[in-house]
DNA sequence: GTGAGTTAAACAAACGTTTGATTTAGTCGC
DNA sequence: GCGACTAAATCAAACGTTTGTTTAACTCAC
């Protein structure tokens, strides 16, 4: 897993493999079947349940700050753990610019679940009805830029990297990336809160 | 380009680039030296000037909304325009996630300049002395949020288009994203600003 | 001795690159 | 105007290497 997230599925020999893991190549086909197979061996046997992922933040009696707390924390506790778990985030995110069919074909752990659970939280502190959500792109277009912010923490880790030395290294600053992502989603609810109608409330009155 | 974009650069063969322009494999050799400096054509050559993306959004006379419109216009314009300039993004972008050393090698046209030029413009707006930002991470962490929103706009690309069929196809979408973003960005520097102690208005007061 | 596990060696296919011949266009002496 | 020479461009073919995969011999606990 960490050389196809370093490098990519093509740019990785089988005979780098199978070194990097002290064993044979001949192993990889009489284990795996074929490199394809190795590879999604990698792909998927790190991920914990998808439901854990979800349960964070599509509770109903969670608040939205709650809710947005618990959505970052997946992106973010990968970040926290080792390389391993990182390099892990990256062969999944590698997916989205070059879909080798896995993230599409199997469905149980789609990302598809995830947009629509964080859809479903949206509608329920928007005030809109579920049903009506698949057709609403302004709300679609929400969900997308606040799942962007966690995903671009990601896929420009390095850049931002080299921009911003040290800017999502150590867990201080990765809790203060939690603090500001919030912030900023919040911010982005409040906006299409406030263009709809300025009749739903994005920040509960009732608090403190 | 298009086949360096469509299949990332180790999985597009010499020979496939060769049978695809209608030459001889050998032309690659005579023309670019080898396989590497093809890529480098393909991927340098395209690109206009960077200063005319920079111009766009750091006027000092811009507004606020403005620079922003401008910025994520240089975002929203690859994707009006067709599949090449689509894919052209892409490849660039693509260097995100797996540096081929060409970014960073190369200071002419890095991501480097966009983005402290967008942490100029917001110094600006926000009131804040330039000679400070490099060391502000809470400004750097606002630059790059709103950077990557509109990364996320090529980077999800072909996700988005799986969740929400359509969101980012045919102009009136896209203009409808320049709308949602410019709006967000904007929610996002006047969080920014309100958490450094409401001193300085985000949005211009003496407008309309 | 049987069978799961491991090994070095070999396999065909695809890769990037090079070669030497061939074609095309332009230049010069006459 | 014309043949001789030159340089650029293009080509099919072959080069050596690396790829993913398979084979057949081997090891060893049970």
């Amino acid at each position: 897993m960490r050389l196809f997230a370093a490098q990519g599925y093509s740019k990785t020999s089988t005979r780098e493999v199978a070194e990097a893991a002290g064993v044979n190549v001949a192993a990889i086909s009489y284990y795996f079947g074929d490199k394809a197979g190795l590879y999604r061996a990698a792909f998927c046997e790190p991920m914990g349940a998808p439901e854990d992922d979800l349960a964070r933040y599509n509770g109903d009696n969670l608040s939205l700050p709650d809710a947005l707390r618990g959505f970052y924390a997946g992106f973010l506790e990968p970040l926290k753990q080792g390389d391993v778990s990182r390099l892990c985030m990256k062969l999944h995110l590698r997916e989205m610019l070059e879909p080798t069919g896995l993230w599409a074909a199997d469905p149980s752990f789609g990302i598809r679940d995830m947009h629509e659970a964080l859809v479903a939280v949206l509608c329920l502190h928007l005030g809109l009805e579920k049903s009506t959500a698949a057709a609403d792109m302004d709300l679609q277009r929400l969900a997308i830029c606040i799942a962007g912010l966690g995903v671009h923490l990601h896929v420009g880790h390095d850049i931002n990297h080299m921009l911003a030395p040290g800017i999502s290294e150590g867990e201080p600053n990765l809790d203060r990336w939690s603090e500001r992502l919030v912030e900023f989603a919040l911010a982005l609810v409040q906006v299409e809160a406030r263009r709809r109608g300025a009749a739903t409330p994005a920040q509960p009155p009732e608090e403190a």
